[in-house]
DNA sequence: ACCTAGGTGATAATTATTACCATCTAGTTA
DNA sequence: TAACTAGATGGTAATAATTATCACCTAGGT
């Protein structure tokens, strides 16, 4: 099993291809290509961190001093719907706890945020024989599925079928 | 690759054994074993949908009205600290977003909640050949691996060395 | 039957996020 | 190019989850 932190080198050329192509894909996304929007997604590509809004916000306030922080909340989770970034805290909005403290893994709906358990005894071994990477000392992982439940993909039908009328 | 939802029917029996070890699992842990830790945890064992403390309150105040809600949430990460809970949303207090749409893993430090990306090309063929599971049609998947960085490492060793001490 | 470290309840404080709405502007149209 | 408008933004209020505080209580030990 081959585990190994992303090289670093690799994001400059990276960010670079992603903002060349951002204001089409705004455009294929249906979204105006605003000076906000180009501020926030450039700060986001240059950070290695996985930042918070705040830090995103005070990154961008150096070039724009009259951004609010609102429209970074907006624009972040906008960029996520369009497929431009990507919300590591899935979950984020309300703590969940499991009684159930053997390893496994979970799907979640991504509209209702349900969680159902699931097994998949490959990935419970992975860690096996890696007990540390770089820095960090390895504990304990679990698969996280982003999946949509029957229930909201009828609901995200009806509302396109909605909007093809209008 | 073999994924499976959890069969339900197990649950009954797990929290029955979890239930009975449990007051023995607090003083191991240092903890009193008080009639709402109880509350709280047999109501945890009996969910299978990893509530929120809302719902624990909810739940738990049909026996015991004068429970606090902050005692919920107390408990619940008190439980989390011994093992006897998980936290399923291990990074929920801030939302946090990634520049990096392509398909990665992530290792966080249980303590200060740094990320960083790790490549684990078989994780992402997971998903490959299996569009649904149940009532779920799956979209993505990413691996979370709880760990402790070099730094958090250093205070926690600081900090029982302290406690031994006093 | 005490004692006390730690636990609880009630409530205030904090903080991230969302809602709201007047104003502005990107992108289209004539 | 000028006018138009759907959608975007800024400023601020509202919301809601969680944490802090602190007086009182009690589990577990003596
Ligand atoms: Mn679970
Ligand atoms: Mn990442
Ligand atoms: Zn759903
Ligand atoms: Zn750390």
């Amino acid at each position: 099993m081959e585990l190994q932190l992303v090289n670093e080198r690799r994001r400059g050329p990276y960010a670079a291809k992603r903002l060349s192509e951002f204001a089409e894909r705004c455009r294929k996304g249906g979204l105006a290509v605003t000076p906000q929007r180009l501020a926030i997604i450039k700060v986001l590509l240059d950070s290695g961190d996985h930042p918070r809004a705040d830090a995103i916000f005070a990154a961008v306030r150096l070039q724009h001093p009259h951004i609010s922080l609102a429209t970074v909340h907006r624009t972040l989770e906008t960029l996520c719907d369009i497929g431009e970034a990507r919300k590591v805290t899935l979950l984020h909005d309300v703590a969940r706890y499991d009684g159930n403290v053997e390893p496994h893994h979970h799907v979640l709906c991504v509209r209702c945020k349900r969680v159902h358990d699931i097994e998949i005894p490959e990935v419970d071994k992975l860690l096996e024989g890696t007990p540390s990477l770089g820095e960090f000392s390895l504990l304990r992982c679990s698969l996280e599925i982003a999946a949509l439940c029957k229930r909201c993909q009828l609901a995200e039908k009806r509302r396109r079928a909605q909007r093809h009328t209008t």
